[in-house]
RNA sequence: CGGGGCGUAGCGCAGCUUGGUAGCGCGCCUGCUUUGGGAGCAGGAUGUCGUAGGUUCGAAUCCUAUCGCCCCGACCA
């Protein structure tokens, strides 16, 4: 391909909707622009790379004896009132009616519709276990689309669903699953790490998440540099801590005017944090309850949600926690409540001796309260993020740390949800009705575009992997129109790379030297070389890698061998 | 949904406080020169100042409404 025959409108300045570098950089390299918050508009070089993304999936959803089908991007009403999801999905669902007045939605999943295809075409085990997937675009109505490409209303997903008679079948499917995207990952020359996820208000037995690491990532995932253990932090475990073995202190209340954080009460008593209690006040599926952490800790609302068995779990309000308790926030504690609320405490809330909490009235905490001496020990629970330091709760030795990631990938063991609430079964070998076990498995692989980028730039441009690349070689031709002899060599080395397999990016264009290296840097291809007088003199080929900073002078041989190193084939 | 910010040429911005009919840089077009890291000189084109209404002799500027875009928050008692 020459640069004077596809559209790449780069610019100089970055524009100023662009916060993420990953954002600018597909702006001013011309992959993408923006047509509305969160729509955009790949243009001819990042569909490219859009297309090479899609080809390392395809190929690995493939090789796993993956199906690919295409599923409708709209979607009637009547499939997703029948899961259920009509009602609980929210405003992210955009919901549109045709002329006839029925209701439909833009897909933001395809869990319904894949279902339902299912549980008509497929009636006996002997059908089991099957996994279909597509690469197609989705529809979410975020509340607030950002980051270009990362957080897009509109975006494309591969989604993959898989149906199995019985739990070890689907966990088959699932492990192979896992290995794919491993290899996608890899392939695709990704910095990543697969977490333990939460399965959420759905429940099934695994999860897992593949992040892409980058400071820029919108999830906290937690790893051991000891052991393979990672999850992110909804799910992220430590090692429990062994209970303090401080003497006990005699109880008494303290007067507190004006304090109202755990920063504030520390000071003013001179304690420190982990020697208070802190009490949230929650309201669970519509019931206040009262969560215990220890002060330097905080609480995880998935969490609280999955230990409380609630859908919905929030922050009470200062009113709810008023007339729930009597006291104002700050003042709460679970000592001598005028009302039974249901209590539940952090593993390490239990764990400390001699502490202070609200007394459950204005301006006034406890200290020196002992669980089992002055007030009973709350049913425990896990309820704390995690930090970094804490113990692994996988090995003995290894301590946890938490790192930013971008989730691309999402592995997910449904379990029958689906099939019950739309009845997908099938006849069993007794030729009895069956529901079917479900996994369902997604890469963002539009947002994986995005990602690459977050890893791989430098201060002149985006530095892309060999297998995102929109072109694998950029050829430079130096002052071509004035040289014959260089626009000859140029155009016959791209032709020579081309028949070898290579996409190659010839720059004819008619501008300066300096104005080629920029674009060429800014668009990031992997290998450059230029043709220039100078160099055709000496008989050799002027070669510099993108992440490079040396320019290498290399004889035709040499040249296709490094880059046949690089580019293993076959 | 709450808070903040911004809409002026294709892009980045100034002008607005103090109302007088729009400007800078980049880009674009023409010519000449230049040619190894986003060139120089000369000439040129491009704006319903987001939209609608109002105030005024006069509005980019003041007022009201509205649309759009961006950022932050929605997490601790």
């Amino acid at each position: 391909m020459r640069a004077s025959q596809i559209f790449v409108p780069t610019l100089k300045e970055t524009p100023a909707e662009a916060e993420l570098i990953s954002h600018q950089l597909l702006l001013r390299g011309g992959f993408i622009r923006r047509l509305a918050s969160g729509l955009y508009t790949w243009m001819p070089l990042g569909l490219r790379v859009l297309r090479k993304v899609e080809r390392v999936v395809r190929e690995e959803m493939d090789r796993s004896g993956a199906q690919e089908l295409l599923m409708p991007l709209v979607q009637p009403a009547e499939l997703w009132q029948e899961s259920g999801r009509w009602e609980q999905y929210g405003p992210e669902l955009l919901r549109l009616r045709d002329r006839h007045n029925r209701d439909f939605c833009l897909g933001p999943t395809h869990e319904e519709v894949i279902s339902d295809l299912v549980r008509r075409e497929i009636h006996s085990y002997r059908q089991l276990p099957v996994n279909f997937y597509q690469i197609q675009t989705k529809f979410r109505d975020e509340i607030r689309p950002r980051f270009g490409l990362m957080r897009g209303r509109e975006f494309i997903m591969k989604d993959a669903y898989s149906f199995h008679m019985d739990h070890a079948s689907l966990e088959i499917t699932y492990q192979t699953m896992y290995e794919a995207y491993q290899r996608v990952f890899t392939r695709l020359g990704l910095n990543f790490r697969a977490v333990e996820a939460d399965n959420g208000a759905i429940g099934g037995k695994r999860s897992h998440e593949f992040h892409v690491l980058a400071d820029s990532g919108e999830d906290a995932i937690v790893s051991c540099h000891h052991c393979a253990y990672a999850a992110n932090m909804e799910k992220a475990q430590s090692r429990p801590e062994p209970a303090g073995t401080e003497a006990p202190l005699p109880a008494g209340q303290v007067q507190t005017p004006g304090i109202r954080t755990v920063a504030e009460q520390a000071e003013h008593l001179g304690i420190s944090a982990a020697n208070i209690v802190k009490t949230v006040l929650v309201v669970a599926d519509g019931k206040i309850v009262m969560l215990l952490l220890r002060g330097d800790d905080e609480l995880n609302l998935i969490k609280a949600g999955h230990a409380l068995d609630a859908q919905n779990v929030q922050l009470a309000s200062p009113e709810e926690a008023i007339s729930a308790t009597g006291a104002p926030l700050g003042f709460i504690g679970p000592k001598d409540l005028r009302l039974p609320i249901p209590i539940m405490a952090d593993h390490r809330a239990l764990g400390v001796a001699n502490f202070s909490t609200g007394a459950n009235a204005a301006e006034l905490h406890w200290i020196n309260l002992n669980w089992d001496r002055d007030l009973p020990r709350p049913e425990a629970a896990d309820l704390r993020n995690v930090r970094a330091g804490d113990g692994c709760p996988h090995c003995a030795t290894g301590t946890l740390s938490i790192r930013r990631g971008i989730e691309v990938g999402h592995v997910f063991q449904l379990g029958e949800l689906y099939s019950k609430s739309m009845g997908i079964t099938v006849l069993d070998e007794t030729g009895r009705d069956t529901p079917v076990t479900m996994g369902c498995y997604g890469i963002g692989v539009s947002r994986v575009v995005a990602a690459a980028v977050e890893q791989h730039f430098d201060d002149r441009g985006i530095t892309w992997p060999v297998a995102l690349a929109p072109f694998e070689v950029g050829i430079v031709a130096i002052n071509a129109r004035k040289s014959p002899e260089v626009a000859a060599a140029a155009q016959a080395l791209h032709d020579r790379l081309e028949a070898q397999g290579y996409s190659v990016l010839l720059d004819d264009r008619d501008e300066r030297p300096g104005v080629q290296f920029a674009t060429m840097d800014l668009i990031g291809l992997p290998h450059r070389i230029v043709v220039s007088d100078k160099v055709l003199a000496q008989g050799v080929w002027e070669y510099r890698a993108r992440r490079a900073t040396e320019n290498v002078l290399l004889d035709e041989t040499q040249l296709m061998n490094h880059l046949c190193k690089e580019h293993p084939r076959g």
